[in-house]
DNA sequence: ATAGAGATTGCAAACGTTTGCACAATATTT
DNA sequence: AAATATTGTGCAAACGTTTGCAATCTCTAT
C-alpha cells in the first residue's frame, strides 16, 4: 500500500555524491557549491522529496507540532481562535493538532497523554469544565513540554495564561444596564474554578458598588455550562420572591438556554427580563430575539 | 527546555540487560520472561517511559495518525464528524490531525502538503466549496497515502467516498411541501461541483416529475456556499414574475440567509415562503423561527 | 554426566536524517 | 613553484527503536 517515499540517499545515488552533500544542499548551506545545490534541488523536485519528519524529530528532538486542547471546537470562540493559532503556526513553520475535550476531564486527559507520545513541542490549552484537578497538566510540565493557558485558565496554578481581561467589559456590560434604569441584576456565571469567572464577578461587583446598587448572595449563580445546569440555576432566579430585571450571563449559549427557560414560563426575554452576555457569537445575528448586548472577546 | 524523556536504553541498564530485551518485554513478547516483563514494566512505570514515535516511525514506517481536511470545526455537521472520528480513531490507537480548509482551495492545498510531510497513514477529507481541481488529492494518492472523502465528495472523480444518500431525502423534503399543497417550489443548491448537490437536485426532480409539477431553469439555484452568493441568488428568486411558494436549500445556513433576505424585503418566513432544509442543526433550535422542516444527516 | 530441547536473552543492523571533523580540490598569495 | 587560504565534499557517528539471528542458559530424559 504504502508507497516508497524518495529519501536523500535516492537523490545522492542519482547525482553521485554524498548524503551529507544532499542533506547541506537542502538546507542550503553555504558551504555546498550553488551548482550542486541546484542540481539537488532539481531532482529533489522530480522525484517529490519530503523529509521525513520521524527521521528529524531523532535527530533534533523537535516536532515543530503544537498541540491545542479546547472544549468545544463548534464554539465559535474557539474555532475562531483555532483559526488564528493554526494562521500563525502555519507561518512560523509548526503544525497544529488539535483534541476537544467536550468540558470533559477524562477527554482532556487522554488528548494530553497522546500530546505527550506524539512528542508535541508546546501545548496550549483552554481548560474543560469539568476539571478541577490540574496534575495532568502538570505531568505535562514535568517532561518539561512548555504549556500556555488560553481563556479558560486556570485559578490558584503557577502558569503561563493568555486571556482578555474581562473585568472592564462585565463592569461595562452592568453600566449599560444601570443606565437603562434596570436596578436588579443577576449574574449567571461560570464555574468558580476559572478565572474568567472571577473576572466576571468582579466587574459584576465593582459596578454594584460603584452606583450603589443592591445585590445578594441568591443573585450569584454559578454553572458548570451545561444546558441542564443552567436551566436548574436559571429556574432558581425566576422563582425568588424578587426576580431579577435583567441576567448577565457567562456567555451567549447560557444566555440562549436561560431565554428559552424565560419563553416556556411566559416571559418574554429582552422585555420582562433583559438579557446582556459575552461572545458575541456569530449565530446571534440570525436569531430573532438575540442578547440585548454581548461583550465581544477578540478570539483570533 | 525540552527535559531528557525516559529512553528504553535507561530501562536496560538500570536492570543490568540489553535493549532488545527492554522492547520485547515492552511488547509483551512471549520469548521473555514474564518475571523479567513484570520487572521492565516496572521501571517503565516508574521513570514515565514514553515510546518515541519518532523511532519507531522510523522503523515501522507507520505513523498511526489520521489526518482530516474539512470546511469549517464550527459548523455543526463537521464538529459532530470529527467527534466521531476522533473517539473511533483513539479507540484503536490512531491520533487524529485536523485542519480546516474554510472553504478555501489554497487552505485546503496547504492542510494536505502538512499531512504529506508529516506522514499521516491516511486522509479523511470534506472537499473545500472553492475546489474544482482536484491535482493535490491525487498528488496524495501518488504517495501511496489512502484518501476517503466524505460528505462533500468530489464528482467525476474516481475515488473512495462516505456520504449519506440523500436523493431520498430531497425527494422527502419536496413530498411533505407538494402534501401542504404547495405547487412552486425553488432549489436553493450547492455548487455544481459537488456530488451531494446532484442528489439534492435529482431527489427534487424525481419527486417533481413524480407528483407532474412544473419547475423552470430560474428556479433552479447555484450557490458557492458563501453568504453573499446565496443572498444574491435569493435576490433572484424573490425578483421573478412568479416567486417560488416554497424553497428547499441546501443546508440551514443558506435557509438561514435565505430567510433574513426575505425579512428584509417584508415578506414573512415560514409564512409567505416556506423553507424546508438539511443539516438539522442543534443551533435552529433556539432560533424562533426555524425552516419548517429539515433533513437530519447523522454526522457521528 | 550429558545430549538434546526449550526457554531466555543479547548482538548488531537497519530506518532517514544531521553534523563535527577531516580531506580534497581549487584559487590566491608569496 | 611553493605555501597558504578558500571552497567544496565525504566519512561516520548519533538519534531511539525493532527484529532476524545467534548465543546462552536451564531443564528433562537418557
Amino acid at each position: 500500500m504504502q508507497r516508497h517515499q524518495a529519501t536523500i540517499k535516492e537523490i545522492a545515488q542519482e547525482l553521485g555524491i554524498s548524503i551529507s552533500t544532499v542533506s547541506r544542499a537542502l538546507q542550503n548551506n553555504m558551504r555546498i557549491g550553488l551548482r550542486t545545490r541546484e542540481r539537488v534541488w532539481e531532482v529533489a523536485k522530480r522525484i517529490h522529496y519530503v523529509p521525513n519528519p520521524a527521521a528529524i524529530l531523532l535527530k533534533k528532538n523537535k516536532t515543530s507540532t503544537i498541540g491545542v486542547v479546547l472544549p468545544y471546537l463548534q464554539e465559535e470562540f474557539f474555532s475562531m481562535a483555532i483559526t488564528g493559532i493554526e494562521d500563525v503556526a502555519l507561518e512560523k513553520g509548526y503544525n497544529v493538532v488539535m483534541s476537544q475535550s467536550r468540558d470533559k476531564f477524562e477527554r482532556e486527559e487522554k488528548a494530553l497523554k497522546s500530546f505527550l507520545s506524539s512528542r508535541v513541542d508546546g501545548v496550549l490549552a483552554s481548560v474543560a469544565a469539568e476539571t478541577s484537578n490540574y496534575s495532568h497538566f502538570k505531568e505535562l510540565e514535568s517532561y518539561g513540554t512548555p504549556l500556555v493557558f488560553f481563556d479558560r485558565v486556570p485559578r490558584n496554578l503557577a502558569a503561563n495564561k493568555v486571556r482578555c481581561s474581562i473585568t472592564q467589559g462585565a463592569f461595562d456590560a452592568v453600566e449599560f444596564l444601570i443606565n437603562k434604569g434596570i436596578k436588579k441584576i443577576a449574574l449567571l456565571n461560570g464555574p468558580s474554578t476559572m478565572e474568567v469567572s472571577d473576572e466576571r464577578l468582579n466587574g459584576y461587583l465593582m459596578a454594584i458598588k460603584r452606583f450603589k446598587l443592591q445585590t445578594s448572595p441568591s443573585y450569584l449563580k454559578s454553572t458548570n455550562l451545561s444546558k441542564e445546569d443552567t436551566i436548574e440555576k436559571m429556574l432558581e432566579l425566576l422563582a425568588l420572591k424578587e426576580p431579577p430585571e435583567a441576567i448577565l450571563t457567562f456567555n451567549d449559549y447560557l444566555a440562549l438556554y436561560a431565554m428559552q427557560v424565560c419563553k416556556h414560563k411566559g416571559i418574554l426575554p429582552n422585555k420582562d427580563i433583559l438579557f446582556v452576555s459575552f461572545a458575541n457569537l456569530q449565530m446571534t445575528f440570525y436569531l430573532d430575539n438575540p442578547p440585548l448586548a454581548s461583550v465581544e472577546q477578540i478570539a483570533y
